[in-house]
DNA sequence: CTTTGTGAATATTTTCACAGCT
DNA sequence: AGCTGTGAAAATATTCACAAAG
């Protein structure tokens, strides 16, 4: 087995990987910040604020105030000087801008510990992620419950996800299935993948395929840990200093 | 309740936010490829390979091999050319500059579901993290068994954090509980917590404070999803044309 | 006074392209 | 041939600093 693959995980613009394209697109470190944004904005929203400053969302989510004002003024300019911006409004427009809508129906393969938890967490429907299959190869567990759903055979899926339109696929099997379970979810029509499963997998590159690896996550922070003893942390509060002359 | 903490997730450099220092220390990208590179480089050696060139890393992971190559003369110069590089070497070598070799310490908080499926995982002692506690806060649970261990009293966290020389904290708690176990594990010394609960909390800030959130990461996926119908990918297999006049 | 929005200045990262080693 | 290591260029990202607005 040659190593060849087109693995493909960490890109870094939206528009395309060629050296010159005009790129009148979102920098890609933009977008993976609006997530935290959004996050940030609905805890607070749910705290009861109204409104809040480029300073306060620096404050929780750890990026400099200026940033995130140019971030904002890449989809347009909202915001009330002296005020800051309406919680609401900057909310629905981050979503709008990460597309929100469009339901996106997931498929979770493995009903083991993780597959149970993953049942549990309410936050994938909760941001318009439904579950809405749920497979296993164990026949003990197929034609069992687990949450509302009957779990069904994994060797359905590739049929049951076109029939029920599902374009995301959660790998929560053991690391020796996960390749297999890959396979099929693209041979179902699967649009973005999310694996859990501690291997490498490979898909085609018009697959989105997200690692979500504790381990990798771990051993970066190590990192931090083994230096100075002080572990990776801004200080952010050292800016905007406005100097009155 | 005021809007102001600093949580600070999202630092871009090793050695400190000030705009000019001199800077002679590995840039956090760099850091955060790693672990992909050592993924990689783990499972091709398992494959039976002795060696790998930049493209094949690169091929795997989805990085320009150029930047493979840079990232790599941060730590030195091996790798041979015409040939590439020593697999052996450069896993020791990635291992080395993570700083491997200490073991941190792992508490796990929260028996249901979640901390079962982490429980499970062999990847965390794997890689030099191995569980040694687990707590909960429910009465059914305490005393029992989990994987090798007795679940024990949420309340002896901290003091049982010190006894047992613990640096890192995994919640895999309900959101409504995650500020708490937070707080104890700072009391307990902590160095880094894995957090796991579907919300925000806030700790001190020499504390490495890692948040992994599938929602986040999905959502922001969807943005990709949204485009044109083509997901983010790289196809990075347009690089290092060689051209020979 | 507070805070946005943004040109301009910096800093950082990524990529190209090729000399040089095997 | 095949590959690394690296200056130099290009592309990106971040931050400063301030005019304008509420």
């Amino acid at each position: 087995m040659p190593v060849e693959f087109n693995n493909t995980v960490g890109a870094k613009e939206v528009t395309l990987m060629k050296p010159n394209t005009p790129s009148p697109s979102v920098p890609d470190g933009v977008i993976e910040r609006l997530p935290s944004y959004l996050e940030c904005l609905i805890q607070v929203r749910q705290e009861g604020l109204r409104t809040i400053s480029s300073q306060q969302i620096g404050g929780y989510v750890g990026v400099n105030p200026a940033e995130i004002r140019r971030d904002f003024t890449y989809f347009g300019t909202f915001g009330k000087k002296g005020v800051g911006y309406n919680i609401d409004y900057l909310i629905s427009k981050i979503q709008g801008v990460l597309g929100f809508g469009e339901e996106h129906k997931i498929a979770l393969v493995g009903a083991g510990n993780l597959g149970r938890a993953i049942c549990d967490y309410d936050g994938l429907p909760r941001h318009g992620f439904p579950i809405v299959a749920i497979f296993d190869s164990d026949p003990q567990k197929i034609g069992k419950k687990l949450d509302k759903f009957i779990i069904r055979d994994v060797r359905t899926l590739p049929k049951t996800m076109k029939r029920l339109g599902i374009t995301v696929g959660v790998i929560a099997v053991p690391a020796s299935a996960a390749q297999k379970v890959a396979d099929m979810m693209v041979e179902g029509g699967v649009k973005v993948i999310l694996n859990y499963a501690p291997i490498m997998i490979q898909v085609p590159e018009n697959i989105y395929l997200h690692i979500t690896d504790p381990v990798k996550e771990l051993l970066h922070t190590l990192y931090y840990l083994s230096r100075t003893g002080r572990t990776r942390s801004s200080s952010i509060m050292e800016k905007e200093k406005v100097f009155t002359t």
